[in-house]
DNA sequence: GTATGATTAAAACAGTTGTTTAAGAACAGG
DNA sequence: CCTGTTCTTAAACAACTGTTTTAATCATAC
């Protein structure tokens, strides 16, 4: 019966987090749902901070492992040569929009919490957080610079803010906000293809000509 | 000492409520903070949520209506023909960040808790905000129509949410993610000028072919 | 069966939450 | 000065928070 609480309590804990986000949802709600008691979170978990980290960890372990399996096989591919932009793309966006297929329901849970995740949470979660996914992100930000070599580290650092931005975002906001707009029932796999080449664009957008106080190049 | 109070409170809230977030700050840690009585919120405001309904639509009406003056500079300018890409989106993502100027450190507070309230609060909340932009939204989204007609309606909204995402994300994360990384020390004028042109550059992307539900994933 | 450890259960804990109450202070206009 | 209104204050409210405690129950190996 021991795992099955444990899982029953994450599976809980992922849809209410997403629903109402972390700080609003109360354990007991989450108790009372997964059918067992309020003392077993701590007991299996330590607390609710730690819950949460495991929820996401759960989910996030194979999303990034699959991340840096797709980007080998891109940078295998492309040989000494650049990666091509465009699957460098794919392999950092398609992981967690596959998880919806992968894990129905509570994929599109964790979606939602991972949007969430990114908006909520106090300084010191945010740090937790950041970490598990900085080894992911140098890689792809090296992969990045190969792709596109015009662009400093600054630009880079923004852009990747930007698309995971776009990530994000949809996320959250996209079943509820476009839920019965004109953009419903598309695909979750092609609000993906829509989103990569979005980012691949904006990606290989012009480089901004330096406006900065200090270094105005001459015009 | 009415008005006063009034907009100590809100001061106080809108960086409170941008650095912790809405759920995980306490009523009484923006009175003390403020120096005022733990009543005078729901004295002047009714509640917490309303007051921060009020936080929002301070700083949100002089912003909407400065996107739309631009808007309108922006089609008068176009006459006829169809108004130019970069000058639309630059119209929508300029406010909030020239607020940031004009508000100093406010406007900075503010972003933070703007950025938060994307992926923060209740399903109900949620509706009060997505209201105040409608028309804003939908102006835009026609003039993105006029600039880019080869997108159906249902692609023009995932793009306006992919960019609305990149800036929410942006306002909330850039602060504390890249303030000691490579893209440090760059003029707030800068970022929107990157961000300006990546979704220029993202809306411009080529129109995603049809998917087949089944047939995506690299290889 | 009994001992041992893991798991569950009910209850209590101490502290905090948003909101309300009731009384007093400040301030206006007559 | 008095009067009525606006505002502030301290205190209390009832409900809820995450966590801990203590005892009971379960499973498993001896």
């Amino acid at each position: 019966m021991a795992i099955d609480t444990r899982e029953r309590i994450l599976d809980v804990a992922e849809r209410l987090f997403g629903e109402r986000g972390f700080p609003a949802t109360p354990l007991r709600d989450i108790t009372t749902e997964a059918g067992v008691n309020v003392a077993s979170v701590n007991y299996h978990f330590g607390s609710k901070e730690a819950l949460l980290a495991e929820v996401i960890e759960r989910r996030f372990e194979p999303i990034n492992a699959r991340r840096l399996e797709l980007l080998d096989a891109v940078e295998a591919r492309a040989g000494d040569g650049p990666p091509e932009l465009e699957s460098v793309i794919r392999a950092f966006l398609s992981p967690p929009f596959h998880s919806q297929r992968e894990w129905g329901d509570k994929g599109r849970n964790f979606l939602r919490l991972v949007g969430r995740i990114h908006g909520e949470t106090n300084e010191d979660f945010r740090a937790t957080f950041v970490k598990q996914f900085e080894a992911v992100f140098e890689r792809f930000r090296a992969a990045l610079h190969r792709a596109r070599p015009e662009l400093d580290d600054a630009d880079l650092s923004w852009r990747m803010l930007f698309m995971v931005g776009s990530m994000a975002f949809t996320m959250s906001w996209g079943p509820t906000l476009l839920a019965r707009g004109p953009g419903a029932a598309r695909e979750p796999e092609a609000v993906l293809e829509s989103l990569v080449l979005y980012a691949a664009a904006g990606m290989a957008a012009p480089v901004p000509l330096a406006v900065p106080a200090m270094a105005t190049a001459g015009h």
